[in-house]
DNA sequence: TCATAATCGTTAGGGACCAAACTATCTTGC
DNA sequence: GCAAGATAGTTTGGTCCCTAACGATTATGA
């Protein structure tokens, strides 16, 4: 969905092959938009802040949890992050053996285990998060300032739309 | 990054964190709640139409890129799709092994290979995307009709932004 | 009290994805 | 004409991420 097509070439086709049933090609463009946005957006973030210094887009998102809310459960981790505890336990354990978080267990819930930075990983992201946000403002330049705030709203909009009722 | 606190509440966490820096939230902002959007919009299809029918997105995208544009060639579906060479090779073998699309050497160019829907492809595509179709009308549905088109219009543009100067 | 259920994090297994190496085919320049 | 390079698709090896099953801990209720 990231191809050289215009829309409305596709549109034209997606109508030939459809025959006559009624279609909503403006939900369409959105959608198609948002996908093509989203992973042009995580790219260029991975490509200009994260692979040099060798970091995941999911390392990342872990340690700037972690690096806000600490100390955090994991399943708060998890949870404000997106993605599976099984993800996150891997992840943890790899950003624990280059000594970049510290887990520790619950005293008052055998259950839980508490996640920290280590000074080390308070480091990384004081230097990291500066750069991270410079790339997220690139990427939002060319979008006229009295739209961006319209743009949140739509996109926050269609993130409860499209979230299971919970 | 599809967690419950909200946005201000992070932003002074972020604040507390980062000292006197400057920091442009509003990118911050779109940013993550594009993430957060793309995520639960795929999730919401996937539930709705794809696992059903026991199909990947990937799988979906390129059943989908190659109903609109047979016969295509390989290299095409993977531009369109927005995946790598590899990635399709085996999706392709999949579909294929499922009856879903042929693949077909070119006559003019030997190392070209054409990819078509076979019948019960077509059948199937001309069934599925007025479902998917319809879920993506419902995903935007809670969007003002008047702000759809600048919502794709701001997609679009983040798309080339952030996209690498080819 | 104490078995049952619920919840937490981890582990096991599998699918999707990519980069790099490989084979086959076509193009280019001498 | 033909060797060297370019290009297409596939295979290989590895990473990331998920679901499902599991062991450990805590909550519930008869």
């Amino acid at each position: 969905m990231a191809g050289p097509h215009t829309l409305t070439e596709t549109e034209l086709m997606v109508q030939s092959k459809i025959g006559d049933l009624q279609l909503d090609f403006e939900a369409m463009a959105v959608c198609s938009n948002l996908f093509r946005a989203a992973n042009a957006v995580r790219n260029h973030l991975e490509g200009t802040v994260l692979q040099p210094h060798d970091l995941t887009w999911t390392a990342f998102v872990v340690l700037w949890v972690t690096w806000i809310w600490e100390p955090i459960e994991t399943r708060q981790i998890a949870e404000e992050g997106g993605f599976s505890k099984a993800t996150l336990s891997g992840v943890l354990s790899t950003l624990e053996r280059r000594g970049l978080v510290s887990r520790e267990r619950s005293e008052s819930d055998g259950r839980l285990v508490l996640v920290r930075l280590t000074p080390a990983g308070r480091k990384l992201m004081k230097k990291l998060f500066p750069l991270f946000n410079e790339q997220e403002r690139a990427v939002v330049d060319e979008i006229a300032k009295k739209d961006r705030g319209l743009a949140a709203d739509v996109l926050r909009t269609m993130c409860i739309t499209a979230s299971p009722p919970a």
